[in-house]
RNA sequence: GGUGCGGUGGCAGAGUGGUGAUGCAGAGGCCUGCAAAGCCUUGUACAGCGGUUCGAUUCCGCUCCGCACCUCCA
């Protein structure tokens, strides 16, 4: 399997350390809010990679561990503005989040760290970095010394001379150094905050993910995954920190980064009021629908979400599941290899794509319909079976719509072909299509 | 200003130094009472200008255009 290496910046066969326990980070979201089709395409994308590193090393041999992060500025000043606890913002964001990412076929991870849980372990890291001369204490804070790490900026490219030419934010006055940043800071007291021994505060954003993986999976770990937005700086200072804390060459072995979603050309921001809900797009259309539009196009390219782009991705799976429904059931099958080779070269759907509907059209057996199915697994689609999402969304009562398939079959026995033909258009009206196949007259949605 | 990515047919979107993926939409045909579905056929596609090459959409250079990131946005 290969896999586009971002620290590398080129792609590379993948070859875990340790075949027997493969180890996975993604960043998960800071659940202050609903999840938007933005912050689906990572979750979608990285359980596309799980699945298939499950089908290679055994599902038993996947450590696949995605983050929740219930600490957050936003969180506080959302929940201080509603009367309730931080918490209990967590929870209720928590939760939708895990319900509308499985509705888009998104498996739970093994792992699902809390920050909130982790916050003992986050000290003890700020605390061994300081240790060991990569963090210093300044006025209840404790920063990480940039200038201590030499390979800091290797991961986005960046030399330190430009980072600092181009900072634009202003920079607070206890830095030593204009790039350090933040491992701890101190908490009011209308604030979250742990007693520390720097006093009362809150962890830094960059260490939550760097000691939450070193406690579930350990000082070096095979792939981290993420948003391609956080590349620099927060993977950036993952690195920085997890290196200097285990004083080891590397933290990940394998850097992975999904390209933005952008809405109708335009970058999503509420500020111009174009911000796509998951559990919005969800009530208009399939689950299934909306994971085959953020896969349609490579997972590091950007994606331009339009209701084109999730029509077109509804009608191509309706045509898979044409192709299924008219096949014997009973088979059983590997995914068609070039659908395989297709997402074993660092994940790429479009060619995985194009390579099932090669299949489907010479497709006869109940072995190729269970090929087709195995490739949904893989795909995270193909789920339901195809009589029922042919039949989904059906406006008229099934067994009415049979009552005039009926009447229209005697019609047309008797060559009455006006009423046979008023009958199909009342239902094509209703969303209906009949289709007449020498076996008889099937209908589906349209 | 810095860094990085990209410009492929009506749309979406892979890929490749030489035989023009795939899906949707369009055109023609087969099938059908007519349709639908399916199948077959079809389409002046690779931003521009140079260079390398027997040959470039694919490699190199320049230009134009777009996008992202530059301290807590997936």
């Amino acid at each position: 399997m290969q896999l586009y290496n971002s620290l590398a910046a080129e792609k590379q066969v993948f070859e875990p350390a340790d075949p027997s326990r493969v180890t996975m980070y993604v960043c998960g979201p800071t659940v202050y809010n609903f999840a938007h089709i933005g912050n689906a395409r990572p979750a979608v994308v990285f359980d596309l990679l799980y699945r298939l590193l499950r089908r290679r090393y055994g599902a038993e041999h996947v450590v696949y561990a995605r983050n929740i992060t219930d600490i957050d500025d936003k969180m506080m000043a959302a929940a201080k503005q509603r009367g309730i606890k931080t918490s209990d913002v967590a929870a209720e964001f928590e939760a939708a989040y895990l319900a509308d990412m499985g509705a888009l076929g998104v498996m739970a991870p093994n792992i699902d760290p809390h920050c909130t849980h982790h916050v003992p372990e986050m000290i003890a890291m700020a605390e061994t970095l300081i240790a060991k001369g990569h963090a210093y204490e300044a006025e209840g804070h404790v920063l990480f010394s940039v200038p201590s790490f030499d390979d800091y900026g290797n991961l986005s490219r960046r030399s330190r001379d430009e980072q600092v030419a181009g900072a634009r934010v202003e920079v607070a006055p206890f830095k030593r150094d204009p790039a350090d940043f933040v491992l701890w800071k101190p908490s009011s007291d209308d604030q979250d905050g742990w007693e520390s021994p720097w006093g009362r505060g809150r962890p830094g954003w960059h260490l939550e993910c760097s000691a939450m993986a070193e406690k579930h999976l350990g000082d070096v770990i095979d792939i981290h995954g993420g948003g391609a937005d956080l590349k620099f700086p927060h993977h950036e200072n993952e690195i920085a920190q997890s290196r200097c804390a285990h004083g080891a060459d590397a933290f990940a072995r394998y850097w992975m980064h999904n390209g933005f979603v952008n809405v109708d050309a335009e970058k999503m921001s509420k500020s111009i009021g174009n911000v796509l809900l998951a559990r919005d797009l969800l009530a208009e259309a399939p689950g299934e629908a909306i994971r085959w539009a953020l896969l349609s196009a490579h997972y590091r390219q950007p994606l331009d979400w339009s209701d084109t782009l999730l029509s077109q991705s509804k009608r191509n799976l309706d045509r898979l599941y044409r192709t299924m429904d008219g096949l014997p059931e009973g088979g059983t099958a590997e995914p068609p290899a070039a659908v395989l080779a297709a997402l074993e070269d660092d994940l790429n759907t479009p060619a995985a794509f194009a390579a099932l509907f090669q299949f489907a059209r010479t497709a006869k057996t109940a072995d190729d319909r269970a090929a087709m199915r195995a490739a949904g697994d893989l795909l995270g689609v193909l789920q339901e079976t195809p009589s029922d999402w042919l039949s989904g969304g059906a406006k008229v009562d099934p067994a009415e719509i049979e009552r005039l398939i009926e009447e229209r079959l005697e019609a047309r026995k008797s060559k009455d072909f006006a009423t046979a033909d008023r009958i199909r258009d009342e239902l094509a009206a209703k969303g209906v299509v009949l289709e007449d196949a020498a076996g008889g007259t099937t209908w589906r949605v349209g």
